[in-house]
DNA sequence: GTGCATTGGATGCAGGTGCATGTAATGTCC
DNA sequence: GGACATTACATGCACCTGCATCCAATGCAC
């Protein structure tokens, strides 16, 4: 690991996070997907949703709003739309219009959701845990 | 910055770095791309050959297997091979067969690609500056 | 209310990525 | 030498992403 040393800190900096985000990210996608059916994206999402729904007692909120949720996984607005019509679609969660703004859409956890997040996190949790630890 | 703890190191270090990561990556893609027309894999690529080159006296190297780049920029064989492709139809790299074995085939930069890398690389050292320094 | 800008999200499109596979050149074993 | 595995790279394909754009619902002047 970081083989290649510029002599430059930053670009140094760079380099190893750029290497270690590859290898997570890698091995992340690789086991989620072949153990679970999901992406690292698709991981993502439903674990924000799950975390705060568990805080939803405390200031966590069920439903969610597009864009809400594009800031918090680092992807555009539409990359996420697909992703959650894609999430829909396999019925990890489900879309409703807000009624007291119409142009806006609610996204929550369906409980098959739920359970798809609850099975996938402790392989998520153990590949971090062997790369990061 | 790193609003939101999950309460485990683990998660929180990776979530970090994601967001590190998307911040960087998207800026350096945003600059590269508006004022010389790389991507920061094609930057990424040049990079590594134009500091090869540089140190070509004391072991460096002045052509490259495709495969030995892909290690180096975390990209897989064919991602590279096409990137490749797309940095010598604009004239940055050239491909050369190797004659000690037919199979593989030598890039190298052009004086062209040479000429656009010392350009951008003030750009990209900028960049990085701003969000590691 | 009418016109115009803005916002939230969906979608067409171009482009990049990985996986599986194809092709040619080598290597290996008999 | 001949059959088979392997290696190096290219390519077909499916999929994901961002940008630009579109559409509907709001907001804001006036």
């Amino acid at each position: 690991m970081t083989r290649h040393k510029t002599g430059n800190d930053v670009i140094d900096r760079w380099r190893e996070l750029l290497a270690l985000h590859a290898g997570v990210s890698c091995a992340l996608e690789r086991e989620l997907s072949e153990r679970h059916g999901l992406g690292v994206s698709e991981f993502e999402v439903l674990d924000r949703m799950a975390e705060n729904l568990a805080a939803c007692d405390e200031g966590g909120k069920e439903k969610f709003r597009v864009q809400e949720l594009a800031d918090e996984v680092h992807l555009s607005q539409s990359a996420l739309s697909r992703l959650i019509a894609r999430l829909e679609r396999e019925g990890l969660v489900s879309r409703a219009i807000c009624e007291a703004d119409r142009r806006g859409v609610f996204v929550m956890l369906t409980d098959e959701g739920r359970k798809r997040h609850t099975e996938a996190a402790p392989t998520h949790l153990a590949v971090l845990t062997a790369h990061l630890g």
